[in-house]
DNA sequence: GTCTATATGTCGATAGAC
DNA sequence: GTCTATCGACATATAGAC
């Protein structure tokens, strides 16, 4: 790994753990083991560090995610797996977390792959659900798009109620929550336990 | 207003325009007026005088939401209330984002008072959430306690995708899309658009 | 309770040799 | 591309008179 990967995966860990004011150009270089005139060489500054950090964590989480919704098979079960997979419920997401750092939302150059990377996984989602509704999985009364951001929603939101508490229950409860209600909404109440028949 | 107040009103404000971390007392003394001697006069340090302006925001903010689920009259609808309720969506939440900060999440004291706000808004919501299901408002099908907390996760993650576009849309899309799929769960459909019969 | 003055360290960056 | 040295500014307080 060269210096200037060291570098990025050195600030990514430590907006990470500490949030980008928070991190300082000393303690990037110290954790890197990258020098002084090396990081000015590779980066103008500790923004521009950051904004190669940011897009490094996107390019990680998205290509994951988009995975799981692009799946062949039952679009309601890619629905489950997005709901139900392991997610670090009190670490919250690398991602999300940045649209809450006034220094990061307030500075559209840093926000930009955080838009794409929603906006990515928007698309995936929102595909799904209208498959689901096509198939008779999911009710027609609901808009797709309506509840793509409903349950991406759910998730960042979980983060928020999670770390509140300390406590990673008020996360799964939220995306269980999310499940139980799609399935309690759904036209063919079979769909529930066994696939429909027909 | 005294100066241990506009300490903590400057702090505030300044919490929710930069973040904690990138807050400096400076900034807070030139901001409320109050001379430096004063400021720690009032205050050990910068964590202490950040402790009372959560404390501040939290009392700020709670009794609103509360009260919005505590009304007479019949629970959907203020669950309606709840979710439709204008919001700044670009914003976000003076309380919620202080979770995402690494700073604050990571000391008890700080978050303390984050998480009693959340622990009372979720026992309202859950209460308003059972009620409902005593009228058949709501499926038995769900537990209300998941439902409550994916209502707030709705809310908190909503900010997260509104501030990630720039655009209050995605905010709004969920809330609805919550809605929208807590009516299509709902026993007695004639519920969506009229009091039901009986 | 408020003020001015001071202290110590770090931040974020630049300079310029190798 | 990397190094050491250095910079001016600011962060986060403390001291001590009034």
């Amino acid at each position: 790994m060269d210096s200037r990967e060291r570098l990025v995966v050195a600030m990514s860990d430590l907006m990470w753990e500490r949030g980008y004011a928070a991190t300082s150009p000393r303690e990037v270089r110290e954790r890197s083991g990258v020098g002084q005139g090396s990081m000015y060489h590779h980066f103008p500054g500790k923004r521009d560090l950051a904004l190669a950090a940011l897009e490094r964590n996107c390019a990680d989480l998205l290509p994951a995610t988009v995975e799981v919704l692009s799946q062949p098979g039952d679009p309601l079960e890619r629905l489950v797996v997005y709901l139900t997979r392991p997610l670090p419920a009190l670490k919250g997401c690398k991602v999300g977390r940045m649209t809450q750092d006034p220094l990061v939302a307030g500075d559209a150059g840093l926000l930009a792959p955080v838009a794409a990377a929603f906006a990515a996984v928007h698309e995936s989602l929102a595909d799904v659900v209208r498959e689901a509704i096509a198939l008779g999985e999911i009710s027609e009364a609901v808009d797709p798009d309506r509840l793509a951001y409903m349950l991406a929603a759910t998730i960042q939101g979980g983060y928020v109620l999670a770390i509140a508490a300390q406590d990673p229950r008020p996360f799964e409860h939220a995306r269980a929550g999310a499940l139980e209600l799609l399935r309690a909404s759904s036209p063919s109440p079979a769909a529930h336990a066994a696939p429909a028949a027909g």
